[in-house]
DNA sequence: GGGTTTCCCAAAAACGTTTTCGGAACATAA
DNA sequence: TTATGTTCCGAAAACGTTTTTGGGAAACCC
């Protein structure tokens, strides 16, 4: 089971450190003696100790993907997930860096913290997908000085970087285009109200509609779902018919999915009596009949950016610590 | 940045073999000697190294979920991936034990074998998914020796398990479903030919129309992607029209969407002129209209089941090696 | 043929733990 | 008082690497 360094060097004739030598590349050793050695490596099967060579210093430190809260808010936006995880990991496999993806909950955080966690798992580094305000980690990667990436939600600390949108922008532009299409009065269906992101999309609406002398009909708060959502639009809907808000701009395509449900449950027709816009550009929000206006945050980019951002950071070069990874509006006939 | 043990051990005025007692709960400790201890390494900031740890045989040996050929097939299932993830994890957070997730390439495959990986980064085992035939991994596995768990493909060997889907009996019971609302004449619109589940899901196919004395009017091979079946079900209405094949049994709900537009854009309707059914129960399948019949694969519990399976077998404890996750019949209008 | 390089390799220290072994200090019993 | 346990802790070996240091042998130069 543990064949070790000094089995092949005893095997190869030879002493532990030039085994060491020939598997990583010195010039001062013969071709024929590393030969030799790599073939009685090969033979034994030999595999060299990521332990051992850790604690000796010379270390291939990999990079983490955290999940925060990702079994908890399950359901509520894998694709996004998966999307950013493809981006990271393309650009892992790119740069031939490794990247090791782990959820940790709220629990896990207050347990542990931050630099505990890489400190024990030898990562040189981590981005994080999912953080809130009220996750442990959210202050402890503040004072951390280990190189950390969020990804949409804005930290500041030594070795910290951001990738994110601009959601307030992307928020106003969709409103514009709602107001554009003629609609006067529109309420806005947001997420949770602590969450960083939806005061910034809360924020980008006001102003859009300020813009254009309008004020805002209604504001109501739901969590990412459809069903909740779906429910929260069927009241208002028949409580208000037409008199009150024609247009729903939502703070995602999950609660813009359940508004146009709502529509059509109550007898109307989305894109017709009612607008409905949503925000993420999920697969989903195309599908639907009619297909939902939405903004595509391009969250593959911005794994593949947040990657490439701790990367740099955890290899001290010289990098950006700020970006906003270009959205894309997506105009359909829900407006 | 260094606080090792042997720090703790000055600043306590003790020697690191008492500094390494206390930590892991040993009883010939006196409690005061125990408090200072404890009170200097949280003073210092001390976190245990775990390459150490592990280096000195006592180790915290964690598993893994390796997702393979996660890059290459992006878009594919994208939620089965997610769904049997949260499978996976939420029975590591129950149990306490960690699963990290990487994603390997074919070529990462190739380039270090299965016992390597695991060697390497010190894990105790690892569920497989994604897997094909032709992988690397997939010979590998068998002749391993170390604790492996298969999802959805299955292979033999002393430490491996196998967690699936009983494909054949699924794909039967839905075909019959499809002859009993009427349909004579049914066409198969398959997956990737070398992949062992669609084997799988065409025999359960043919034999239920044997059963019912019916033949296959069509056999079709497609990705699992949406544009491609969606392209051949175009071109195979445009030629026959209603003449031949009037139900669509497809290898997964992807396809049966694909087909779903087709018929449409065709100038059909789904489940009136033509019945269409699918296979995974994605939500997309539920969210289209009519929704499309499907078989739902339980794939959270497949994720669960795995993750147990394996962690009884790192661990030496008897357990089934083979496990068929129960599916359900989602029957929808799209018949 | 003596001195200088150059090339290759062995020996050993270091990394941060765990664990075994033994011994000091103290308490108890005879 | 001596013998016998107990309780607590220090010293040191071991885990598998990397890297530094030093030196022997071969090759080169005059």
């Amino acid at each position: 089971m543990a064949v070790s360094i000094r089995d092949v060097a005893k095997a190869a004739g030879v002493s532990i450190g030039t085994v060491s030598r020939a598997f990583n590349g010195y010039s001062d050793i013969k071709d024929e003696t590393r030969d030799k050695i790599i073939r009685s490596a090969k033979e034994l099967g030999y595999v060299p100790n990521l332990s051992a060579k850790m604690l000796s210093g010379k270390a291939h430190r990999s990079m983490a993907v955290i999940l925060s809260g990702f079994m908890v808010d399950r359901g509520l936006t894998e694709e996004l997930v998966i999307k950013m995880l493809h981006g990271a990991l393309e650009y892992g496999q790119e740069q031939n860096v490794e990247f090791a993806v782990y959820a940790l909950s709220s629990d896990q955080q207050r347990e542990k913290s931050f630099d505990q966690f890489l400190a024990e798992h030898s990562l040189a580094g981590a981005m994080v997908f999912g953080l809130k305000t009220s996750d442990a980690y959210y202050e402890n990667i503040a004072t951390s000085g280990a190189p950390c990436v969020l990804v949409d939600i804005e930290i500041k600390g030594e070795k910290v970087g951001f990738v994110g949108t601009d959601d307030h922008a992307a928020f106003a532009e969709i409103t514009d285009l709602v107001i554009e299409s003629g609609h006067r009065r529109i309420a806005l269906f947001n997420g949770r109200k602590q969450a960083k992101v939806c005061e910034l999309r809360q924020k980008g609406f006001l102003d859009s509609l300020k813009k254009h002398g309008l004020k805002a009909e209604e504001i109501a708060y739901t969590d990412f779902n459809l069903d909740q959502s779906q429910q929260m639009a069927m009241d208002y809907i028949k409580e208000n018919g037409k008199t009150k808000a024609t247009a729903f701009v939502c703070a995602s395509d999950l609660i813009a999915l359940g508004v146009c449900n709502a529509i059509r449950k109550s007898g109307y027709v989305v894109g017709k009596d009612f607008a409905v816009t949503g925000f993420d550009g999920l697969r989903i929000a195309n599908l639907s009949d009619p297909a939902v206006t939405t903004v595509d945050q391009n969250m593959e980019k911005k794994g593949y950016a947040a990657a490439q951002m701790l990367h740099a950071i955890v290899e001290g070069k010289e990098t950006e610590r700020k970006l906003l990874i270009p959205y894309t509006v997506l105009k359909y006939d829900s407006i």
